[in-house]
DNA sequence: ACCTGAACACCGTTCAAGT
DNA sequence: ACCTGAACACCGTTCAAGT
């Protein structure tokens, strides 16, 4: 097989495949070089170090990501993107924790990013709110995330906190948990759009 | 010096201590073991392996927080006590990243837990509304601290992220940016409380 | 000037050898 | 039976030596 010239794109690609394939440590510079019929040191022309290699990779994962219509309404384009997020970064086991793990700053996170702005802005929230909302929902997305990844493979201890808080509940890391959660997040976002301004922390909607 | 017998308790105080002095690439066996003045393979003796001491550290930070009386109102218990944890976390930062990172097993994990859903039965939940309320509130807080962290320390990614979405608002990983998605989740779950039985996620309070 | 790979300073954990 | 520490199989990254 004829050695490819070696880019960033196909350095980030082989990683994130042999991280598909063979779990988060399969991705060390070495194991990547070795992918590559390389030297590890020459990914080092291309990226700065191990964790600049690893953005690139989180945002790849993220490519498949299309941010949703304008048709539909804020909030269901926030559940939208943000339950489709958290299911591309899922189809890359290997690099799902690193997407939870750091900023959305390559250009798809920006461009998600972005969408989420865009649809707290419809909302009729403040500014500040937009931003404030908007990385509350990223952190919440990249918290679930976290969890999911836990909770899969063998590490049955996220399993046991659904034992300790109850039984017969759904499991941490599910579907459904993550929706749950996010309609909470959602909810939240609507009041404070509708009635609550800046120092509500402790004012309920209704008592 | 007389080197005091070798505990589980003695082995996690002389980790955290170490993670608070040199930061959290510090908390090795190895250099855990130097600082203990045992042979590495000392600390198997009383731990399976790094994961678990790391697990009997993160619990340890969180030995300081006591839950809230019970004369507070729910929403103001879960808004302190969550703010509690936080803090208690950040003044150890070389295990804050652990904290968010595991679920919470050990004994001032599982203390914490109960208090979280004690408040969230009282908010007037169902029994499965509690459980997914506290997975969802854990998974923010742990977020919102790894975000902190992160965003602490020479890492200015996460400042980046600031200006990325607006310019003048509050900075990532700040204890405002904090309160705010708190204040949003704990007011959706009130209005999961009052109105919003099962599937309501795409129909508003109010229009 | 560019690139390679040996070497440095570490890891967590296993396991054979000592007491 | 218990404990020690050498050894294994790795890391990310530096840097001197080669072309």
């Amino acid at each position: 097989m004829p050695k490819r010239a070696l880019t960033p794109e196909l350095i980030a690609a082989t990683a994130l495949e042999l991280g598909d394939r063979d779990g988060d440590p399969a991705m060390s510079m070495r194991r990547i070089a070795a992918e590559l019929g390389c030297d590890p040191m020459a990914i080092y022309r291309h990226f700065a170090n191990r964790e600049a290699l690893l953005d690139a990779v989180a945002d790849l994962a993220l490519a498949g990501v299309a941010a949703p219509g304008p048709d539909l309404r804020w909030d269901q384009r926030l559940s939208e993107l943000l339950t489709e997020v958290r299911g591309a970064a899922l189809r890359h086991p290997g690099i799902a924790a690193h997407v939870a793990a750091r900023p959305p700053l390559g250009a798809n996170g920006r461009r998600l990013s972005a969408a989420i702005t865009g649809a707290l802005a419809d909302a009729g929230l403040t500014p500040s709110g937009v931003v404030q909302s908007t990385q509350a929902l990223i952190a919440y997305v990249a918290a679930a995330l976290a969890m999911t990844v836990k909770a899969g493979a063998r590490d049955e201890r996220w399993h046991r906190v659904s034992a300790v808080l109850g039984a017969g509940m759904p499991v941490v890391g599910s579907e459904e948990q993550f929706a749950y959660g996010l309609r909470l997040m959602i909810n939240g976002i609507r009041g404070e759009a509708a009635g609550g301004g800046q120092g509500s922390v402790h004012s309920p909607i209704r008592e």
